[in-house]
DNA sequence: ATCGTAGGCGCC
DNA sequence: AAAGGGCGCCTACGAT
């Protein structure tokens, strides 16, 4: 089930799969004006060696070492994958040693110190600072400034500031340290006998950071007329003037405030609308839209109200001022990448990249003489819910095109209800059309079930759960996602749904990630790049000659990244895509 | 003035 | 009894 050619978790570039990690780990640090440090690991024949550079001969050293050693290149963070790029470097795949630490311990926190602290048992609340910031933090004074390690086994916290200086030698010191925390990771991650994947786990992730790296600098290829005017629609021209701005915003409020009494309500201050609301005899707990939308026969006030809303959304978030900020002279929209969040692992990106408004994508045009491939993973959660959990039944399920088809069948239930049902169990919902057909699924699929319900539980009692890629999900007793002011009760059913959600959804996320740089590495020959991760949606830009190869490139990368994700262990889940060849993203119907 | 929080909404 | 989760981003507001 492997694609012949480079592998793009084992190997470097042009490598094949039976030379992985033959180089060992090569650690690497660089610095834009101190240059590059290459720490070559020690052999039977050799003592380990240091190799330190300016950054103009980065590119010739790696190329080097990489064809002599088929290494595995280490560093602490994604800031060497984003010097890489700037540099024009492209490599296959890295050990990313805080993306790695994300992954064994859950959040986000990853600095150096923490990592460090964390892996030598360390207590991470006695990390200590450069100045002191309160009474109980250690603060810094003497010491040996050369010695990246102290005394007291944590790292020399003046090598971490932004103006540390740096030089060779201590770049070479930090790529060695860097080493040191990723063979750690690697015994932490081979003692988790129960999620026998965490190590590939690691090793997508860290490619992951690679492709973060990558898509910020590349950009999404974004029409800027097409998306003004698209912007224009909805708000009118672009303002010429602060005050016409001013002039426009109280056009659009007295739209809405002409349908209420005389007097004064702000918009934009919800308990203010509800008092509007109230005045033309509306009651509702909340303003949401979804609420107001579920009145039957509203008043003209709501009805102006959601417009206003959708205007007023277009005006602050996706408006002029989102493209002059974002969108670059050369038509790329950018932001910054992670390649996880600090929850179920999912990765985020900002300038309004993940929530980009559906009425907006068609400004996302291929440029001219390219095409996008546009590919989404179909009904990806139950799909992988069959997987992880070992549910045979379910996995049978997967086998179809369509699975919610077989459910409905085995559950009595139409289509639409046994839906419902399924996602109300991923997420939680145990109440309303679904709770029915929930009963139902329980007894047809118990084994997958079962697990959905231990992570509820765990959840519930503040137990930390891991996905089965081996992602730490935190429950953090003090700080429940959902908090409300409901009561501990309340807290923890809301913890509930988060273990439930979250080893699904952290699940789908792992499989995401490798099956996104699986595709990053077997498109690139073919000009292909990514230009667009959405959770279950991949976005490749590339020539229009090639559009049709890569489509099913999507396809074949698809199952090797299952075959991958699973290690072997897919329990015969079947995953599908939709893959289509466009010109503009909103082309293709999800 | 600066910060965190809450309501709200966009996407998955 | 009833209850999806995640993220980023905007505004208003209260606390520091």
């Amino acid at each position: 089930m492997v694609t012949p050619g480079i592998d793009p978790l084992d190997s470097i570039r042009g490598a094949d799969v039976g030379r992985s990690g033959r180089g060992g780990l090569v650690g690497l640090a660089i610095d834009s004006t101190a240059g590059f440090a290459v720490v070559l690991p020690a052999t039977e024949t050799t003592s380990g060696s240091t190799i330190t550079g300016p950054i103009d001969d980065l590119a010739e050293a790696l190329a080097q070492l990489d064809d002599a050693l088929a290494p595995r290149w280490v560093w602490w963070s994604i800031d060497t994958a984003a010097a890489l790029v700037h540099a024009g470097i492209t490599l296959t795949t890295c050990w990313d040693v805080a993306t790695v630490q994300r992954l064994i311990t859950g959040g986000w926190r990853a600095d150096p110190a923490r990592v460090w602290a964390q892996l030598h048992g360390l207590a991470t609340e006695m990390i200590p600072t450069a100045g002191r910031i309160d009474l109980f933090t250690p603060a810094v004074t003497g010491g040996d400034l050369e010695e990246p390690v102290r005394p007291d086994g944590h790292l020399t916290p003046q090598w971490l500031a932004d103006d540390w200086s740096w030089t060779p030698t201590r770049l070479g010191r930090w790529a060695a340290l860097a080493v040191e925390a990723a063979s750690l990771q690697i015994v932490a991650l081979n003692a988790l006998a129960e999620r026998p994947m965490a190590p590939t786990t690691a090793r997508s992730e860290s490619a992951a950071e690679l492709l973060c790296a990558e898509l910020r600098k590349e950009g999404l290829p974004m029409n800027r007329a097409a998306a003004e005017q698209i912007i224009a629609e909805f708000i009118g021209a672009r303002p010429r003037s602060d005050g016409e701005a001013e002039r426009q915003r109280t056009l659009r409020d007295a739209d809405v405030l002409r349908h209420g009494p005389i007097g004064q309500f702000d918009l934009r201050n919800p308990s203010q609308v509800k008092s509007l609301l109230r005045s033309v005899g509306v009651e509702v707990p909340d303003t949401r839209a979804w609420r107001l939308e579920a009145l039957h026969d509203p008043h003209p006030l709501v009805i102006a109200l959601l417009a206003w809303r959708r205007a007023e959304r277009v005006a602050t978030t996706f408006g002029y001022d989102w493209l002059d900020e974002h969108l670059g002279t050369d038509g790329r929209l950018r932001g910054t990448w992670s390649g996880c969040d600090g929850a179920a692992g999912r990765m985020t990106a900002t300038a309004g990249l993940h929530n980009m408004p559906t009425h907006m994508r068609p400004a996302v045009i291929a440029e001219p003489g390219f095409v996008f491939v546009r590919a989404d993973l179909g009904q990806i959660e139950p799909r992988v819910l069959a997987a992880v959990s070992g549910d045979t039944a379910l996995a049978r399920a997967a086998a179809e095109d369509d699975m919610y088809a077989p459910v409905s069948t085995q559950l009595g239930v139409d289509r639409a209800t046994a839906k419902v049902a399924v996602l109300g169990a991923m997420y939680g919902q145990t109440s309303g059309h679904g709770a029915q057909a929930l009963r139902g699924l329980e007894s047809s699929y118990p084994v997958a079930m079962s697990y959905l319900a231990d992570a509820d539980l765990a959840g519930q009692a503040g137990r930390d759960l891991r996905t089965y890629g081996g992602r730490l999900v935190r429950m953090d007793l003090t700080q429940a996602a959902g908090l409300d002011d409901r009561g501990t009760r309340s807290r923890a059913a809301a913890r509930g749904r988060y273990g439930r959600n979250a080893l699904v959804q952290g699940a789908a996320a792992e499989l995401f990630k490798m099956w996104a740089v699986i595709v990053r590495t077997r498109a690139a020959p073919f000009g292909g790049r990514i230009v667009l991760c959405l959770h279950d949606e991949l976005l490749v830009h590339v020539p229009a000659e090639h559009g049709g190869q890569v489509a099913d490139l999507l396809d074949t990368c698809l199952a090797e990244a299952a075959h991958r994700w699973a290690g072997g262990r897919a329990n015969g889940v079947r995953f599908i895509a939709d893959i289509a060849v466009i010109r503009r993203w909103s082309d293709a119907k999800p």
